[in-house]
DNA sequence: CCCTACCCCGGGAAAATTCCCGGTATCCGA
DNA sequence: TCGGATACCGGGAATTTTCCCGGGGTAGGG
């Protein structure tokens, strides 16, 4: 009996060719492909076979990784989750993790990696691979300062108007509030990010995902 | 005779499979495989047999698919170009049009699509899907409007030092010019970016990719 | 009730940025 | 040999940013 293989990736390229890729295994058959998660609820809906395990693309459209993995940890909690995506940020990382993954696969991963990992999970019901090896004690750490980063809602809305060719003048007329309380908040935000100038802020806000360019 | 395929993606699970994918075909064979344009060349001095149509990634570490393809065009004219990206923007199509790839494939093209790709280029030397039904006109246009944005080498190099925590003092001292010099340079980008400040400079920067996060 | 988190504000001063005026030198191709 | 592009520099001044000092208020939980 070959273990049962769900795919979801919303590139129809590297999907039907991982697909292929798995099939070609022997242990494993694929039983479900998906373009994203609204796709792969339609799809199981319609009474196709449960997979036993999935793996699951972290940046997708319609519906991601993250709210997939819940959803499935929700709905199907037999099914063991494998996170495969092509960014190794710890975020990324983690909130799959949390989001109920038991592994987490760079798509740069050999594909004699991928079959190991498959056997581990299947086995062991996890996977670490070096993806993984990023010791967990950082992650959580890294998690912790992450809620440091965390903003209020005025000071969100502060830190997209720093990200314009905007002064500070126009940006206190702009929130309704006097020059003085705008540096209020920028005093604020270079403590939390540990900057010291306007164009630093800017480009931390950019990379932590706080403001959208 | 199969007609000779030759891959070059960062991403291991995906070269690999798609090489599966593409063996599947019947009518074609990989050749060489590479994980950038680095990669390549060293693999194609140890004498691998010279494939007919070379499927590049955009998006790649070391050598980017930019840089591969203007290499392949001058070192290797005979070899087809077929560009394979994620990302479907106007200014990486032309970017890949012009270092000489014949075709523009979107990941998430669907399998016998690619198979169709394959086939015309190999018969008519070149291929249009939907990704290239973007009207040439609007991308010649959107061209014209980025080759404006072209800088020089100083230039770009003090564009990366703008973007970040320092000082314009700081930047004369790393770049070796006087204060002063510096003021000519953020006038130049300024103009040419139509921004009115260092911020705008640098989101403007980032935004056209001249300056990496 | 106090403590904490969030939100708001005034005034003054040093430092950095922005914008003017002007100039020189080199290299390259028409 | 002339323009044009590139790189380089000085001095002065207005504006903006940055950093201090200080002071309010409200809302919510222990």
């Amino acid at each position: 009996m070959k273990t049962r293989i769900g795919l979801i990736d919303d590139h129809q390229l590297f999907l039907k060719s991982l697909s292929l890729m798995i099939e070609s295994f022997r242990e494993y058959e694929v039983v479900v492909e998906a373009l994203n998660g609204k796709d792969l609820q339609e799809k199981l809906q319609t009474g196709t076979s449960i997979p036993e395990i999935m793996l699951i693309d972290v940046n997708m459209p319609v519906m991601d990784g993250v709210a997939t993995a819940r959803w499935l940890t929700e709905q199907h909690p037999g099914i063991k989750l494998v996170a495969l995506s092509m960014n190794d940020e710890d975020k990324t990382i983690i909130s799959m993790i949390r989001a109920g993954c038991c592994a987490y696969l760079l798509k740069d991963t050999h594909p004699t990696e991928l079959e190991k990992a498959l056997e581990e999970i299947n086995s062991k019901g996890f996977y670490n691979g070096d993806a993984s090896n990023v010791n967990y004690r950082r992650l959580i750490i890294s998690q912790d300062k992450d809620q440091q980063f965390k903003v209020t809602g005025r000071e969100l809305q502060f830190l997209e108007l720093v990200c314009s060719d905007r002064t500070y003048k126009q940006i206190a007329l702009e929130m309704g509030i006097a020059e003085r309380t705008v540096d209020g908040y920028r005093e604020a935000m270079f403590e939390k990010f540990k900057v010291a100038s306007r164009v630093g802020l800017c480009l931390e806000a950019i990379r932590k995902n706080l403001v959208r360019l």
